[in-house]
RNA sequence: GGCGGCGUAGCUCAGUUGGUCAGAGCAUCCGGCUCAUAAUCGGAAGGUCCUCGGUUCAAGUCCGAGCGCCGCUACCA
């Protein structure tokens, strides 16, 4: 059986899920069942991020400790997940054991490998901030000097640090030389000609402890020093796999076939990470697949601009699925989309309303009319049944280049011809009979392959789509390619309507 | 400033290695149909493929320059 490992970001606990991470983890959730119905041995991992400075000061601010604190948000997202009917099999948290003792055996076989080394941390500090900053990130004092806190408006003081560093500088060879190698690695491609334009601008060494940070993982040789951002967020991808236990039992799960990463975490998940795991010995991942960010109106979604957009809020509006598709299918891959309620509201009603719905609630009632109520055998020799064959292998395509958008569209592209089929063939003005049995036959023939191949962006849908036209069993349990292949509607099955799929939406 | 990306129909986007590549969906208009969720089907209209120049028998596709938009420049799906 083929291993499919699926990741995305681990994400910060200093906010609540919003419409980004759902964007994400929608897609993960889509991508991953696609592999479960082509019968691979899916790992879809989500988790948290929970160390750090700010989950500190917010805990401070709480009144309640780091672990209290971490321990009232990680549930909020896991709640989320549910909500929109996630499948994720593993749900990190870099508070758990298991994630520590991976990034402390990173940690030390980097150290061991001689790319981690002690040098000195010079910087601009705010003291109020507790945080260093950049020349270009300050505010000029009254002589034009760069050394004004921009948030506290309060000078910074010139701190020195012994911290411990990643030799990334390294690694700018062996990183260009494996992409070269691999270079359908980075999906879509122009975002990984970006990584790879990073490496050639030349790497530096990055520092990865603090000794002024209290919550996160000390190194392993240097129990002073707490590990900083990237080591600790980075390594859960392995931790998850089993990494840090002690064996090699975690190669069964490693290398990871996608990390599903946002535009703005390539540095860190193209460069940084494939050097420490090259440092450390062990494989890189198969893939990364980079997403653009799903604006709200035009803007990336803040608070202060008032298009905040809670996921949970939408299902409530247009249903689980009908968000799902909207995220999928309106959006390309790579690049940023725009969330707007109008656009949600048009894909909706066209797609899903118009063409799906509307296509099954047809499809029931000429059969409840003109069969009996029983579903009748397709044609063999279908001009539908070509037309399938190609949605599929232009759906699995899509899928495999990780673009939900394109799959979408490949597998409409065979609820339109079913649509376009019944009105060449006008079932409704025939008596029963062969004719109308063959052509109805052909519809839930159609139908039923679209069940399958909408499962993994409408789980819900797939399945009740699949028991109204009377299949028996689960949609999870069908297997593609095979159960793509023309002629297998079992005739006799009962086919009911029921309440509209999608009921439209008036704007 | 540096690096990178993008610019194809009103909108969102497809367009392998240069040779029916000028396309799809949505939106618009016209017509048909009335089984269906005022749904659907057919047809039409709509583009100097950002601009200029170059290579070539042939360029949306390659090269150069320019214009415009955007991202990254080391915390952030």
């Amino acid at each position: 059986m083929t291993r499919f490992y699926v990741t995305t970001p681990i994400y910060y606990v200093n906010a609540e899920p919003h419409l980004g991470h759902a964007y994400t983890t929608i897609i993960g959730d889509a991508l991953t069942r696609w592999h479960r119905l082509l019968g691979d041995d899916v790992t879809y991992l989500t988790g948290t991020d929970e160390h750090g400075l700010k989950i500190q000061q917010a805990a401070e601010a709480a009144n309640v400790t780091p672990q209290e604190f971490t321990d009232s948000i990680a549930p909020k997202f896991a709640a989320a997940w549910e909500k929109l009917n996630i499948a994720n099999d593993d749900f990190i948290r870099t508070t758990e054991p298991r994630h520590k003792a991976a990034v402390a055996e990173l940690l030390q076989r980097c150290y061991a490998a001689g790319d981690i080394e002690l040098d000195t941390f010079a910087g601009k500090y705010c003291v109020a901030c507790e945080e260093y900053y950049q020349d270009d990130e300050l505010d000029k004092d009254a002589e034009g000097e760069a050394n004004q806190c921009p948030i506290h408006h309060r000078a910074v003081e010139f701190f020195e640090e012994e911290n411990y560093f990643f030799r990334l500088s390294r690694f700018e060879d062996r990183l260009l030389d494996w992409y070269a190698a691999h270079p359908t690695a980075m999906t879509p491609e122009q975002r990984g000609n970006e990584a790879i334009g990073l490496i050639k601008s030349g790497l530096r060494d990055f520092s990865i402890s603090r000794t002024s940070l209290e919550w996160g993982i000390p190194l392993p040789w240097d129990e002073k020093h707490v590990t900083y951002v990237w080591f600790d967020a980075l390594t859960n991808y392995l931790a998850a796999a089993g990494f840090g236990d002690g064996t090699d039992a975690y190669k069964d799960n490693w290398p990871a076939d996608f990390h599903l990463i946002g535009k703005d975490i390539v540095r860190q998940h193209c460069v940084y990470w494939p050097a420490m795991l090259m440092s450390a010995g062990i494989e890189l991942p198969k893939g990364w697949a980079i997403g653009g960010w799903l604006l709200s109106g035009g803007e990336k979604m803040s608070k202060t601009a008032g298009n905040v957009v809670n996921p949970l809020d939408l299902i409530d509006d247009i249903g689980l699925d009908g968000f799902r598709y909207y995220v999928l299918a309106d959006t390309t891959y790579g690049n940023d989309g725009d969330f707007t309620w109008e656009g949600l509201v048009g894909r909706y009603n066209s797609d899903l309303a118009n063409n799906l719905g509307n296509l099954a609630a047809r499809v029931a009632t000429v059969v409840a009319k003109k069969c009996d109520g029983l579903g009748t055998a397709p044609a063999p020799d279908s001009p539908l049944a070509a037309v399938a064959a190609q949605a599929y292998a232009d759906t699995a395509a899509s899928w495999t280049s990780v673009q939900p958008s394109r799959a979408l569209d490949a597998t409409w592209s065979l609820i339109r011809a079913t649509n376009s089929h019944l009105e060449t063939n006008e079932p409704w003005k025939s008596e029963p009979g062969a004719d109308v049995d063959r052509v109805m036959g052909d519809a839930l023939e159609a139908l039923r392959i679209v069940a399958v191949l909408v499962h993994p962006a409408m789980p819900d849908t797939a399945q009740a789509l699949w028991e109204r036209i009377g299949m028996a069993g689960n949609v999870v349990d069908q297997r593609l390619p095979d159960a793509a292949a023309w002629g297998q509607y079992t005739a006799g099955s009962v086919v009911t309507k029921g309440d509209a799929l999608f009921p439209r939406i008036k704007l």
